[in-house]
DNA sequence: CATGAATGAGATTTCATTCAT
DNA sequence: TATGAATGAAATCTCATTCAT
């Protein structure tokens, strides 16, 4: 949550806290199309439709604007993660919601796709200064970690698993998709953005998990009902 | 906007070539550490010790030497993969050597992963206007569906599988681990780029990929020699 | 540029006065540090406690700030100066007095002398637009005037001088010990600032306006005891 | 000497040795008029007549500019105080010698008072960097101690003298002047930029330090010949 | 009186690229 | 080929000042 910054800044009307959204949603834009280097002040400026001047004001320099954008970023998937209520439910379904939640998430926010990926061109320069963020990881592991126990103790998981792991490859295989489509594409000289296309890929990453965990079979998609978005 | 090219250099003096090289290298390195936008000119002269001048003698501009930059990696990952010759080989050993194989070529050559990381920032714009980078993304899918097919036509293998789905799959098993190292270390603490770190997301990977074809068991491991290079 | 004033101010406040008050100490403070062009409202603001739009209700803009400043610095040395009664003592004791006063007032008001510095280095601007300041300098000369000739009368001091140059002098003894003592320090690698220092400068200021006058002698020392404050 | 910075330069051509100096010349003057604050890059390269990058490319910033102007400055006026031959002269003539070329250079060298002045408004943070000037300050007052201690046995100067408390008499009594002359002249009501003001306080001074040092009469003037330049 | 938000002009600095030799 | 010098466009950021409440 934390997002605000200028030290100067005691009460925020409804109006400023309205060009600050303003600003981060503009921000977030660019700096997902382009990198932080690439970002161009004034482009946002524009975009928000605010007076350049005013990010000086609000944010203090654009390393800053960047950083908050990133925390904005992850402690919205976060938030909707914690959400997803994986506890109460069968562990193959909990699993083929996780795996499914993932894949739709990287698709409707590219821009924190590729927010991540600058953020990782910048050797997590700003990551690791937020302890908002580098906070959120443990329960994840945990939540996953319960999950596989669950499937384990049940018999319906073979295996078990490092949660770290297997979270690292369930946002690879959704991840990458869209991270590098645009060199997939070009290379496979197939549309990789197609519905259609991301529809099958969103079903062959849960089959490969959990294939992976034990639990899937070819045979077993016969009812499969969980649609995109 | 790239103005002139070397006047199809022919009688290219070794010391020459020696200056292109040095100068791709330490462009690879630049563009891989900070991407296009965040590369700067001066950086590359002064890292390949040549006069800065030089890079537009040789390359025109600085979007052609990036072009250059980026061919060049393709072309050796691409020579790479097909002298594994997997043709030959049991399918389960030659995918276990693929995956392997890709595995290390991002531990080894981080830079190249950077590389794709940002042409995907680009929005795939340089791999759209080289044809031989394109070209060679379908000897590579033929080259899968054979070892597919040999698999399932063995019995080894339990299903069919998309030859593009599975590169994407493979890839994304190795390249996000790699690529997006900084923010999973932070997120999850943990130091991923350790020798055992990486030793163990290897296994991992192979075991994934194993249990989707439907060849990999635990238990399957125990004559697991494919040790990484 | 100086748009607007407070209309002439007749039912101030109390608490408008203190913020006046503030606000210059905070001027002044910033001026003599930085210097007109230097100095940013921002940091007044922010060292008074005040808002910065305040400070335009209040003065108008910057410079008319500044004016302020400037012209209080000087009223207040000109009332110490005024109040030395020098008119009634002994011609040598007087002068000790003046110049003692002088160097005690340089060292326990640096931000005057900085003031000052910054002034000239403004060409005198400001303080030709003030009347005020002006008008202060001949009364100044007219009592330095009147003790060198009760001197003379007496057969104390050898010489009749230019009250003006000898001002210009004994402020020069003073003024640029403290005005340039950081470069002065850093010259003679000895600082300057120790009160040992210090009690040693005011001395020896004393001992060469009283030699020029004819009325100082080493031995004279032995009854000192024109102490620092 | 050390008056040169970028890190890449290695062989300067004539030419760009002269737009070296006609940077430092545009520099000090701007630097010097307005102090480093108030300088503007812009108005250095117009009057330097060279692109405004230039600086860049020669200085690295605005600072590194500055502080090469200052070594230069202060290089420059060591030089010609090294180059008095005080040593071998009848200490009074060398003592009168000294004053009135302190005297002189302050008045043909304002923009070096200037400076001076500027350095300590930033409270000798550039002097404190550059070891050049640091060392030039102990020969100096080696040379000035030599010089009094010879009066001193020759009988002419009546009394020994910390050559560093008499070295800063001597710049106060001049430099104070021409530092400070723009708010004297308003206060005194006075030109004090005037030839006779100047031939005026000339005298002054070089009578106050050599009464100081018991070698200076009133009567002693008639024979003055020391004209200023 | 007082405040937070907003703005326009302009400052320093960066950087790809070209010039001259 | 190779080099140091030079340049123009544009980027980030600063800062006095004004607006709206």
């Amino acid at each position: 949550m934390a997002q605000k910054k200028p030290p100067t800044r005691k009460k925020a009307s409804a109006q400023a806290d309205d060009t600050r959204d303003r600003l981060l949603d503009a921000a977030e834009f660019e700096f997902a199309a382009v990198g932080l280097s690439g970002a161009r002040v004034d482009t946002i400026a524009r975009r928000a439709k605010i007076n350049k001047q005013l990010i000086y004001y609000h944010f203090g320099d654009k390393d800053s604007l960047y950083q908050a954008v990133l925390e904005r970023a992850y402690s919205r998937i976060r938030e909707k993660e914690f959400g997803l209520d994986l506890a109460s439910d069968d562990p193959i379904i909990a699993m083929r919601t996780l795996v499914g939640f993932t894949f739709d998430y990287c698709i409707e926010n590219r821009a924190f796709v590729r927010l991540l990926i600058n953020e990782n061109v910048l050797e997590g320069r700003f990551i690791r200064r937020s302890k908002a963020i580098r906070q959120s990881g443990s329960p994840l592991s945990a939540l996953l970690h319960d999950t596989v126990q669950r499937g384990v103790e049940l018999g319906t998981f073979h295996r078990d698993v490092d949660p770290v792991q297997l979270y690292i490859s369930i946002a690879g295989l959704c991840y990458f998709y869209v991270s590098n489509m645009y060199t997939l594409s070009a290379l496979f000289e197939r549309d990789l953005d197609r519905p259609s296309a991301l529809q099958e890929r969103r079903q062959h990453v849960i089959d490969v998990v959990l294939a992976y965990l034990g639990a899937g079979t070819p045979a077993w998609h016969a009812g499969e009902l969980n649609s995109m978005p």
